[in-house]
DNA sequence: CATGAATGAGTTTTCATTCAT
DNA sequence: TATGAATGAAAACTCATTCAT
């Protein structure tokens, strides 16, 4: 049941091929990727990436123009292409897998993006401290976003709210609550720590939370 | 119940008067507080600084030294003494006011924390961004407070689980659950938004889920 | 037998050349070469450097890094092979010369050098300033040039004292007799004067003066 | 026949209470002749001044102006009062030892002017380190020193030169050569060392070969 | 397309000097 | 007289960006 996902770094690279980017031209945005998620942004100098890419100074602004515009050349696949595409085939997963229950969904979702956050630890760095700084990007991201998950959610839940395995909640409203959870956990290991988490134990840890946590309570199940 | 809490902006200027830094010096460190928060630590030139404090840019360095040097004179006192000292404010609060059930206490807790946050969202973006770039912050926070909160906690909790109130979880466990939801909901605002949440409309949003989640189970509560 | 050599300054240009600095960056050092000899490195702006070169500021770092970066880029070819190489062809000439006596020999070797002294003025001022203040780098020119020369100079020396042209003493004490007078009467003329010595009429001077001082006594002559 | 000279050191402090100096600004000129002979000048702020004085920075030029004023308040006394009262008690004492040839003067003297730049280090390397940068130094010390000497020291060689014990050459060129040789001997380590020198073992090493150089030739002697 | 030297505006930092207390 | 906070001009240095080759 538990299916490897695509790697953003390797939909990045696709990405990356299918422009018309020279070799060089890939060369300078893998650079700024590591770099910026290594220093952050305004510690990276162009410099540095050049020397990274093995490039000269200039062939770093040939084609991207600014050092924004390197960034937003990392930042808006994630947000155009990437990260819907990636929501997509979540969805798509969670879909097209028959779950029995609840507890068999949550506990498959739960797993896949707390994977998926543990093999995207560099870009998730990268975002997480752009949107601190920048929060335009975390409302472009939701404005996407949004809308994708909502509807491909909201009938999900509603089966097993039907069936009173789920509280009777919004779904945005439980997105909210799962997804704080999650974060809970993830957010200090990808900033501070080298080592992934372990999957399954947290998932555990998890669900075993809000399974409890999202049950229909006497009233609303009734 | 319900009482108000200083706010960490008032510690700061107390104990900002409470050192010998003269009145300018005092404004240097406010006009940092205040720009750091507003366009981020590398986005604030020492020129802005000294602009807004009304002094001239020798005076900045005078006293600091270095611009990083600034920086740590604003983060060393919150981690030092003003965390440390709201933290223990907070324990005595929980453990002074004799809440007849946990749902009483965790409301009180959920509230009390989230309408403090509401109180110091330009400090907490601060410290956001910074933890962010440099972890180190976290764990030297985490070192401070991790013993000091723990001890407290751990009494405050054995307490409602013996009466079967809460999950016998480890108490860690359950603040890190805890905090995980509330932090779902405070980051986005605290990065992107100016207006500050309904602090008793999302505690309720907040705690019912959180009851539910932490309410001992038919096996473990036997 | 008075041979014109090779000026410093000629030398440092053609070591220049053989660099792969720019023009600019060659016209850099110049500047540097010239405001550094007239105005001593500390008084010496960074600005003024990139004024006389005729670069903006920001070339003159583009590739010596550090103001300090540009001293060593100036002293150490002085050290490393300048001097060196001067001292080799001091010595050739010497040794390639045959002086009928002691007398011709001092008298070719003294007005050699002082005439040298006056070609490269200017350098000699800085090295004299900057040896003054940090005194490694007259370490390193003595590790340097000290076995060179004292192993040609031995030679020579040994030949004239058993000839008995030449009081016995330690070639080490003698040069620094020698250099000593000379050193007297140049170093005044160096850091006072812009007009240079007659090098003929102190030669002169000196010879008339050293003959007699190292000339064998009765009793070491025996 | 040798006896103990007047510590520059010590004429100097005693100079300085001789003024209306305030116990603080004697403090002040006493670290800044600390730290211009271990920095040099321009290496050293007046902060450091301050600090190793114990005063404010204020005090640093409540009297003297200026930090140049300061550097003038530490070179005028030496160049007005200190040296030529060392150079009178100099000649004074040449004056009035009888001394019975001209072998003995040369070992007195010779040996006093050494033993006197051993005990005078510091105060030497400031002095050399002024003068190669500002020539002037040297200028007015010469004017000042050039008449006292010069009267004084003809009339000394005129008697040897008599007696058929030293060469008939102007006394300036007699002087310049003695010097030339010391100096040879004192600046290295003064520069570059901090060990004195065997002001016995280099006295004996420099007149042996002086004697040579200065004894009348049998033309001259004639 | 790629290069890399050159740019110049901007940044942090230093420091001699002033002045109200 | 002494203080030390404050100053502001100038210093060293950085860096995104341009452009001739």
């Amino acid at each position: 049941m538990i299916m490897k996902h695509t790697n953003v770094e390797t939909l990045f690279a696709n990405g990356i091929k299918a422009t018309d980017l020279s070799k060089k031209q890939q060369s300078v945005l893998q650079a700024s990727l590591t770099l910026f998620a290594q220093q952050g942004y305004e510690n990276t100098s162009t410099q540095d990436i050049a020397q990274l890419a093995g490039v000269s100074e200039g062939t770093v602004f040939k084609h991207f123009k600014t050092k924004e515009g390197l960034l937003q050349a990392i930042l808006t696949p994630f947000i155009h292409d990437i990260f819907p595409q990636v929501a997509g085939e979540f969805l798509t997963a969670l879909a097209e897998n028959p779950f029995d229950d609840f507890e068999t969904f949550l506990r498959y979702a739960v797993h896949d993006r707390i994977s998926y956050a543990m093999d995207n630890r560099r870009e998730m760095k990268i975002f997480i401290q752009e949107m601190v700084k920048n929060p335009t990007i975390l409302t472009k991201l939701t404005e996407r976003l949004g809308g994708l998950l909502q509807s491909g959610i909201n009938r999900l839940f509603a089966d097993y709210q039907q069936r009173g395995q789920l509280v009777d909640w919004d779904s945005m409203r439980i997105i909210r609550l799962v997804s704080g959870v999650m974060v809970g956990y993830l957010i200090p290991n990808i900033i501070m720590s080298d080592q992934p988490l372990d999957c399954e134990a947290i998932t555990n840890e998890i669900c075993e939370f809000l399974l409890n946590g999202l049950r229909p309570t006497a009233e609303t199940a009734s």
